[in-house]
DNA sequence: GACATAAGATGCAGCAGTGTATCTAAGAGC
DNA sequence: GCTCTTAGATACACTGCTGCATCTTATGTC
């Protein structure tokens, strides 16, 4: 129908950082609003998660994004895959160093994501049915192997821990302490925390095990 | 003003169990609605638990709930200190016996509850910008001491353990282990997990600290 | 039995998000 | 330059929750 009286303020400016007044697409587009996307995601939660809420703070509109995700969860999903790097796994040579040193990086890194990729997630696990657990085997390159029992390896191959089987349950204790810490005060570790951890827990475990 | 229609389908029935037809005042009232609003936060998590649907599970009107609860987290307080139980410490007379029964009822009762007071409640750490420590710290009786270190503490005077000093982290390590599964998978963990972490883990190191 | 209190029903304005449709215009490819 | 795709704006109907106001009526107390 004719003309509904719609007066089009100004052409556009996608209200975005540096506005250079040209309009983005494709590729472009897309990694703007994953980052925008995972903004939200970070002050908001999932709740907070809205097609209403990534469009504003990414410049666009809804529509952009329900043609490219038209699902809730598929715009989550791709704003973590997007997001999400595992920590790299240090090599010093030293069983003791390459630990500290891992879980160092890791309470950094995760102090912030897991937080976010668990906690603030929590609804949407609740709404699939689906654990944490789940979201970070699918999440974590599929074939490699836990970054503690990597480091594990290396020490029984250097002769520095004895050739024997362990547990997951010992291999990723570290690890695990490490992460329970995180969810229970949502916040990152003190360093002697970790120190703590790894020399009071998990080495008497590993040389004690055999 | 005047009449405005309203033909009153029926009196009422609150729609509960019993339906008796009697009217709820008091405190039979609040524990039903309190009871309600526990179920609620179950099923729907904090983001699902408004007024409007623990009223309808309470079978009454949300102005009756504002009367009492003036804010959602008013309710939301009252629900969980209706709710939560510390759990029971065992007494057995043997160290490994205590802590592995411990944890079994810890393990089925905060299968329930710590997933609802830590995931489901994400929003409302959120929002309010404590953690599940802060929480769990308000809940626990006060000057009463962790329940690991209370059976720790009956094994030394047994003489079952020497009386060395412990961390609190090797402490509370069984009770932390438990804790992390419980958030990870979002359900109870196998009983050998509880035996594994017990014998493997936990005991072992309890023994060495001397 | 009368009265005060409070339960419970209902209405309503407001707000935020959803999902979709429609239109204009920018920009890429030919 | 023309055309095709699609970004971006806007509108609309719908849903669900919020606070609050108002009314009726059940129930306990005197």
């Amino acid at each position: 129908m004719g003309d509904n009286g719609r007066t089009r303020a100004r052409p556009e400016q996608h209200s975005g950082s540096g506005a250079t007044g040209t309009r983005r697409r494709g590729r472009a587009l897309e990694d703007a609003i994953l980052d925008a996307a995972w903004e939200v995601l970070v002050d908001h939660g999932y709740t907070g998660f809205t097609f209403e809420a990534v469009a504003t703070r990414a410049g666009t509109s809804r529509p952009v994004l329900y043609r490219r995700w038209p699902q809730r969860e598929d715009l989550l999903l791709a704003t973590l895959a997007k997001n999400w790097q595992p920590v790299e796994i240090p090599d010093t040579g030293r069983l003791r160093d390459d630990a500290i040193t891992f879980l160092r990086r890791l309470n950094a890194d995760r102090a912030r994501n897991v937080v976010v990729m668990c906690i603030q997630l929590a609804d949407y696990f609740r709404d699939t049915g689906t654990s944490f657990c789940d979201l970070r085997d699918s999440l974590r390159p599929s074939g490699s192997s836990a970054p503690l029992q990597v480091i594990v390896c290396r020490a029984v191959e250097r002769g520095e821990l004895p050739d024997v089987p362990r547990t997951d349950r010992i291999l990723n204790l570290a690890f695990d302490l490490v992460r329970h810490d995180l969810l229970m005060t949502m916040d990152a570790l003190p360093d002697e925390s970790i120190v703590e951890i790894v020399d009071e827990v998990w080495l008497p475990l590993l040389k004690a095990a055999g």
